[in-house]
DNA sequence: TTGAAAGCGATACCAT
DNA sequence: ATGGTATCGCTTTCAA
């Protein structure tokens, strides 16, 4: 394949004016453009993108790293990440994890390596500490709450609309309410404040029968369901982690022939829509679009709150 | 930064003994070795990745050619993709085209420019003949059926499941029935093959008002369905491009308290599930697996059918 | 086993 | 306006 000094060469001039012509420079005479231009065209040249990330010691690539993509958080943090990059120049890179330290790792000595302009962390195994000592290398965003850290991040703000789900529930004068949380409050932020917004609004501790752990898909939520029914649990309102999930739940009181506690989901899928369930939009493609100009502007360090919001709806078939 | 002469110096070997060290190469001593290795932890050294790739001529980056992210068509071949991705160094990266022909030749450009050592399109707006123009430089697979043009390709093969979908839908006995399509059959694929299994099975050419075009969203279903109601269309059943989609169209029947239609959905989509709605799986997670499996192994075009499948859920709410 | 040096293919500074 | 050349940082061949 042709190179930049072929085409000198083949023109007669060097290749520094080559380059010009390539990137538009000014100081280039007609007839240079021209003779240059012949040339480039005649040998069906194009410049070595990886020669040029080389030189400018840039690659406009920003890893994007995701420890699957099972769950809405990731997959619309994913969307909005894309729709912002097309208004660039920069291209994402997709680095699964599987929540995987030594793959997370490998991927921050890339960043490293200048392999990346930029990481994108949307979940992690690793240390925030660990992502910290990396960002003198090149910018690195998180995608939750930092706290004291100092690292840029974007994140849901949960605790209003949980908060405000909470009262409806109150208002509703709802007392007897399942929870349904991915992970345990003890290792999730999310559950938390949950466990928060609950106590606030309601004055009074959670116990632990109400909470089902552990709970992430369709199924999932149905056996949940089933379970507290089982063990004579009864529930009149279910706070869920996802709408699929609670849809699950929902499914096994109709099986059942059982009265549907008052639902609410959370991540406005399609499914709280068809089942007309209310929920909590948490706007995860809003992260994704920020967390990617976040990275493109890296200033300084940037903690970026998205708040959430719970969307009421009401059951129309009772 | 530190780089390999760095290195070099400091341990008192040339750079190219540290090259080897660097990528385990043998006929290096052990002694060399350690003292390699020293000097690289002593200056925090890293190897750059943008001069490995020069060097090499390789980026084990392979880009995906997205229009959007809207269709589970995309998304699902973009997981399938992500997860073959997981078992390899390659990288994937996205490239969102909006069905910009421009877009897609930059991209094009971008696989000749050695960004990319292959290029997966999900869909395009640009002649296959244009693709097929553009491997000599380096693999590029499609997700289509590209009948005689030779580039290599992994797609739905329909036919199959869409004659069974009928063959149930003509042993119910049901004889209105509707069409919802995302694009009509002159241009795409997947509307002809409805009609062709429509014709073949019922033994008659389908006529313009069973047909609803540019459907492609839960809103767009209702609406159609409203649409054909409002006319005096009276439909026996529907077979949609969507799960989504013919759940919309259900909502609408519901709504006004006419009797639902019997529904063929596409997709194994949550919503399907949900309203234990009839559908065809087309396995796309499995196309993007493929497609990037065939990236790497190149070494012949390859032409791939994955068969869809008619998945029957009967209705139990009647 | 080791090293010198020639690529890889651009960019950009400094002359002219 | 143009060119010479150093530079980016690594890999690989060839010779020793």
């Amino acid at each position: 394949m042709a190179n930049i000094h072929d085409i000198a060469k083949k023109s007669g001039y060097s290749a520094a004016t080559v380059s010009r012509v390539l990137n538009q420079r000014k100081h280039v005479s007609k007839e240079a453009q021209e003779k240059i231009k012949a040339a480039i065209k005649e040998l069906d040249y194009v410049p070595s993108e990886i020669a040029r990330d080389l030189s400018r010691g840039k690659t406009l690539n920003i890893g994007i790293v995701l420890p699957h993509t099972k769950h809405p958080f990731f997959t619309e943090i994913l969307r909005g990440a894309i729709d912002a990059s097309f208004q660039t120049d920069y291209h994402l890179v997709i680095l699964p994890s599987a929540y995987d330290k030594e793959r997370e790792l490998a991927y921050l000595e890339q960043l490293r390596r200048n392999a990346y302009d930029g990481l994108i962390f949307t979940s992690r195994g690793l240390s925030l500490e660990t992502l910290v000592s990396y960002t003198k290398y090149s910018p690195i965003v998180c995608c939750e709450d930092p706290g004291e850290v100092e690292i840029s991040a974007v994140y849901s703000e949960r605790n209003i609309a949980y908060e405000a789900g909470m009262r409806w529930l109150k208002e509703k004068n709802y007392q007897k309410i399942g929870f349904f949380f991915s992970r345990e409050a003890k290792i999730s932020a999310t559950s938390r404040e949950t466990v928060k917004a609950y106590q606030k609004v309601y004055g009074q501790e959670l116990t632990e029968q109400w909470i089902k752990t552990g709970i992430a898909t369709y199924e999932e939520g149905y056996q949940a369901a089933k379970e507290w029914h089982e063990s004579g649990v009864e529930i009149e309102a279910i706070f869920s982690n996802g709408d699929d999930v609670v849809a699950g739940a929902r499914q096994f009181y109709l099986d059942y022939k059982l009265s549907v506690p008052f639902l609410v989901g959370q991540e406005m899928q399609l499914s709280s829509q068809l089942l007309n369930i209310s929920t909590i939009d948490n706007r995860f493609a809003e992260i994704g679009k920020k967390a990617f100009e976040l990275i493109l502007d890296s200033s300084r360090v940037e903690k970026i709150g998205i708040p959430s919001r719970f969307v009421v709806r009401e059951d129309n078939k009772s």
